[in-house]
DNA sequence: TTATACTTCGTGTGCGTACACGGGATTCAT
DNA sequence: ATGAATCCCGTGTACGCACACGAAGTATAA
């Protein structure tokens, strides 16, 4: 009549149990739970007995229970740039990580967000010292500057946390995880799409704007990444000519521009190596400067609008949104799961135009 | 001492439970269970004053706990095309559907995938009718055939079985969602892409490659989309040629474009508006035909090697393995979360090239 | 031998929800 | 007033796991 088989091995859906695993080594349950744990209490034999049969089972804890029957509440602390004036670039990964909280956010997990100004080192120093303050279980870090994050790392390999990077890579530590671009290979590609089609000979910029000198080393990355695809396509009688501008105002950009087109002709296209690619574009525009090939990184708002008229061709897009949700996916997958996470998580990189660019506008 | 605070109303979590709103309302919690699944056997009064509670507190039942207690186990039933040996294509949303399987197999989740010939029309009806026949729980299906899809989404309604669409849509149908990409505006810009640069008058090929001779809507919307790009943008000198080609064998084909070539001088540029790009790649190839820039869909294998050579210029991906994906969550969303979902899920036009494409291969 | 300490293990309770079962209260008919 | 039927509702158990508590067994010393 009824099948309440109570000596069956394994319960119907196949899946072994702790109770499965108690009943077949002919122990309790809370010894199968010290075994699991490494809390110790259990004897050298009874230990290797549990294992064999956990191994043998393939027992997989069930995670919901797990998490449910846990009190313990996870705490991801996130190191990243806040969003500032002059880009909306970390809107991005920001929202990536409220979306990936929303799909994980069942099991008991907390994540504070330690925002500091890209500008300051002194404001990186102190988020990360409050992230360390506030004993998170996983760390996701932006490494902007080297030094400090470099001490920060050491400081989570005292603590035993694990910690991933994304957006740039410090590529000498072994950390859980790297999400982010091929920042080489997206120099090479955007060096490919200027040189599409253009079949005359022509001066091509590459333009570096930044507020400081340290220009980070995955712009430089770009750099070499187009530099590279012209050193190898010597055929296509293209010159480059490399520009520095730091950028205090718009007067300074603006001088160094004027002269930058005075000075050489048949410029027929312009590189620049980060999202400030707008800033060329509003020169570009205001000049009427006609068939110049623009292109830069990123789909920030400011970069839209040039896009729409025509004025920047291509925006290289670094997938924003999935590096904060991949970061933060990829500490749930290590902490909570025990699953093995990749070590290095590059993601497309997207070519953006006015044709294609609503379909990349997500949250 | 111990801070078992028995009679607080809110747990410190802040989270409220159902035994919160049965000591508000005064009741047990076997009738605020009653209340939340609608079982009746509650009286007027207490059925409201419990759901005003509910909403006061914004109830949310942990779904944890609820699937662990749920005996039910959901089942999700898939209607997709097979793995064919004209085309890998479909390798893309069956991995997709793994990798969320993978996410949300912890929560009870069966799916059956029902594999159909997509150049059978009786094989997709034969799937079709296995699919209502495992009785599943929600439903997702790649309509194909226009008279049977009709015919199985009727069946749906009338099961009140939720569906969701992928790769093509049905646009009468109130469906949960759909999951694909903007046809018409992916072929707007393959004509962006072809024309760029290409500043000399030209001619440019439209290819249609298809077993039969219903073209799919999408594939129009395709073409339709590359027309509309050329009609708004008249200075270009671009001349359109239509082709279609009903591919028997690479025989046939090959004289048709022999013809082509044959009677139309600066063919600049072909647009294939499926997949079977590399079949025109391998006549390209073969004879030695230069400058001609090509553009198609979809990475799959047989397109790869042409991209890599630099036959084919661009291609146009769906994001397969990201329809899979959405696919599956969109049901997860409605059937175990009770979420709402976005009626229309448009994935991004992504554009491949070969400095790109091999961070676009997963799995 | 008895007292003490330490090792090894089983039991019980709780996490938040689902659902079966059955008990009290009310109504209606006799 | 007594029985049966009906309507409402509370209690208990289960889901799989974590962890506290304490009990039994073994070893060591007095």
């Amino acid at each position: 009549m009824n099948n309440n088989n109570i000596n069956s091995i394994n319960n119907e859906s196949g899946k072994a149990r702790i109770i499965d695993i108690a009943r077949l080594a002919n122990v309790s349950i809370g010894t199968v739970d010290r075994v699991i744990h490494n809390r110790g209490e259990v004897s050298q034999t009874t230990r290797e007995k549990v294992l064999a049969i956990i191994r043998e089972l393939n027992y997989q804890p069930d995670i919901l229970a797990r998490t449910l029957a846990k009190k313990h509440v996870y705490k991801f602390g996130i190191l990243l740039p806040e969003v500032n004036k002059d880009s909306s670039f970390w809107k991005g990964p920001q929202n990536g990580i409220e979306n990936a909280l929303k799909n994980i956010g069942h099991y008991n997990i907390l994540i504070e967000k330690f925002l500091f100004n890209q500008f300051d080192r002194k404001s990186f120093r102190e988020q990360a010292h409050k992230l360390i303050e506030y004993h998170p279980d996983a760390v996701l870090i932006t490494p902007v500057y080297y030094e400090e994050s470099v001490q920060l790392v050491e400081q989570c390999m005292d603590m035993n946390l694990p910690y991933a990077f994304i957006n740039s890579n410090l590529e000498k530590f072994n950390t859980l995880s790297f999400v982010g671009q091929n920042s080489f290979q997206s120099g090479y590609l955007a060096a490919k799409l200027i040189s599409y089609g253009l079949t005359e000979s022509a001066n091509i910029a590459v333009i570096n704007i930044s507020k400081a000198l340290d220009s980070h080393k995955h712009i430089l990355s770009r750099q070499q990444g187009f530099e590279s695809f012209y050193q190898e396509n010597s055929q296509l009688k293209h010159h480059i000519i490399m520009k520095e501008i730091h950028d205090k105002n718009e007067n300074t950009t603006n001088k160094i521009l004027e002269r930058l087109f005075r000075e050489t002709q048949k410029i027929k296209g312009i590189f620049v190596t980060n999202s400030k690619v707008f800033k060329i574009a509003r020169y570009i525009k205001n000049n009427g400067l006609q068939s110049v090939r623009l292109i830069g990184y990123d789909l920030i708002d400011e970069n839209i609008s040039y896009l729409e008229e025509g004025v920047i061709d291509f925006l290289i897009s670094q997938r924003p949104v999935e590096q904060g949700y991949a970061g933060v996916m990829t500490l749930f997958n290590h902490v909570i799961l025990n699953k093995e996470v990749s070590k290095e998580q590059y993601l497309p990189i997207d070519i953006i135009t006015k044709e294609n660019y609503k379909y990349y506008i997500n949250n």
